[in-house]
DNA sequence: TATTGTTATACTCTATAACTATA
DNA sequence: TATAGTTATAGAGTATAACAATA
């Protein structure tokens, strides 16, 4: 019998180590030195061919400002194209260079081998666990996907 | 029977959507406006009282400039002090404010009622096997606790 | 008028390099 | 010399406000 509130405080504390064990690895070297945001925008454009910049804004959730900066760094680092869309000429159409996936894969590699050395530290049972636990964080944290729109 | 490589791709998958939420709570209004960085270092220092500015750095995993200049933003606001050490002039003491121990309370507040809110949704044996996967994730990835030190 | 996106501006996070002061 | 911390500099993340162009 574990409360909401318990659970909260176990989440408050434990998802900020992780977290921050990812991003270092991720801006090490070894993984190609992405940020989690440049890693996140690279495999949803990859997975989204031709995303616009509301897509991934929406999927990031962060604002359209932000999104159109973290873009052009990736843009200015060869890893993505911004192109007009043919029907709608105020949207732009995303993709991954060559190079962009390439360097998405090698930190994907790298970021997942890194973990799971990590975790193979841990019993079979214990794994799955994580993978239950996860199952169901996802759905409540990404229901909704909100944009939670700035109130005014 | 789950792989550590397919754990890997989950938490890779979640952990920086939940991260997302918590920090966007966080530095919303109702929550008093910190960042993660300064929530964690604040919770720090309030359970290690007078702690010099190395254990903060280590405890966060950050350099010793990233964490001064974290504290330093901190003590602009308001939320902290920096003092002398008595026996070792080297060091500084930190503690919190009477403000920040108010705000870091309410941040603490606001956050663990958001996640609670939203957890709340699930079931006690989802919520069960959260706590368990924590528990084991907390001490995959908090043992060690390094600072990689820089390789040069 | 509503939607899509960019620019301007301002903080914060974070690192490396170079430095100061103390032990 | 080694340790504790700061300052300088730089790139990235993120927001709000103001704007331009297209629908």
């Amino acid at each position: 019998m574990s409360t909401p509130e318990e659970s909260a405080r176990e989440l408050l504390d434990v998802v900020p180590v992780i977290m921050r064990d990812i991003r270092s690895e991720m801006r090490s070297r070894r993984s190609s030195d992405l940020t989690v945001p440049q890693f996140r925008t690279l495999a949803f454009v990859k997975r989204n061919k031709e995303s616009s910049l509301s897509d991934v804004a929406n999927h990031m959730g962060l604002t359209l400002p932000s999104t159109s900066r973290l873009v052009d760094g990736l843009i200015m680092h060869g890893l993505m194209t911004r192109e007009d869309h043919p029907s709608d000429r105020r949207r732009i159409r995303l993709a991954l260079t060559r190079r962009g996936l390439a360097v998405l894969d090698v930190s994907m590699q790298g970021t997942l081998e890194h973990l799971a050395n990590k975790l193979s530290a841990t019993g079979s049972n214990d794994r799955e666990v994580i993978m239950k636990a996860m199952a169901t964080l996802r759905s409540v944290f990404m229901s909704g996907s909100r944009v939670s729109r700035a109130v005014k």
